[in-house]
DNA sequence: CTCATATTTTATAATAATTATAATTTTACA
DNA sequence: TGTAAAATTATAATTATTATAAAATATGAG
């Protein structure tokens, strides 16, 4: 327990973030919820741990953690925004049933487009829409209950 | 002219849509101008054109028109909304100096990662942030007048 | 054409995510 | 311990979008 603390303020000492209670319990609630939360996920979830919580320091915490490279802030179909502690290459599928937020790795290195020659790439999001497996698992059984 | 009208009037009719004269001018707006738009620049382009034209026209007359296929919603990394009269699966590439949108094509046929099997794809968005070329060159000519 | 009805457009208010501002609390450390 | 800096919170403002209902326009039978 004391040592995923420490873990976890070396984390955010090595990505040049003073570690504070806060800070410590996002990034814990981030690493163990890999789940793309919403600000309100994040303040909902804490909320009983941390009873002052504020919403502000939720977008407070997560525009600093953004700027520090700690998370990526993805922007789907929705107008919430939501933050991925997994900061690394890899696309995301939405399933607008169950509207859970799948990775998913891609797969043939990117090969930048002859369009964009002479272009400076910073940073590439591949989203998917559509139906997961699960959902539709769950759909094709209510056709067979229909008749 | 009046050609052009009945050609927007049928590519509405063919979508399903009843055609209104904002609708045809939005759909004209949108043919002339593939910048993919956000509302508020639609509606501050037809105002000297339809001074009674109302912001919540254009918020309906662009669900509807995605409804029916007309245009396809690309959301960005900004809060705005925009949209592009080319459905066609390509890519997006925005420049964070200029602000500017460019459309590239998706070269290699996406396929399927393994992780999707047995998922329904039905959206696919890429996008791409950086800087353009443009912006680019005048950065450097920068360089340089400053020594 | 004329009236009744459906559709479209508009004005207005409501919603909701995010940001701005300033006050309060906590931390660092001389 | 006292003071300044940093972090957190409360509150209000902003802004894109949606909801609602009124007004304008189109449609179509009689
Ligand atoms: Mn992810
Ligand atoms: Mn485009
Ligand atoms: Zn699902
Ligand atoms: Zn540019």
């Amino acid at each position: 327990m004391k040592d995923t603390v420490n873990q976890l303020k070396e984390y955010l000492i090595k990505h040049d973030i003073k570690p504070s209670t806060i800070r410590l319990k996002i990034l814990e609630y981030l690493l163990n919820n890999p789940i793309h939360p919403t600000a309100d996920d994040i303040y909902k979830s804490l909320l009983d741990q941390m009873p002052t919580l504020s919403k502000t320091s939720i977008y407070n915490t997560m525009d600093l953690f953004a700027g520090k490279g700690v998370v990526k802030v993805i922007s789907l179909d929705e107008k919430e925004a939501r933050y991925d502690i997994n900061t690394c290459l890899h696309g995301h599928f939405k399933c607008h049933v169950c509207e859970r937020i799948y990775d998913f790795p891609i797969s043939c290195d990117i090969q930048t487009p002859q369009e964009l020659e002479g272009f400076a790439i910073n940073d590439i999001d591949i989203n998917f829409y559509g139906i997961c497996q699960n959902c539709k698992n769950k759909e094709r059984r209510i056709w067979k209950w229909n008749g």
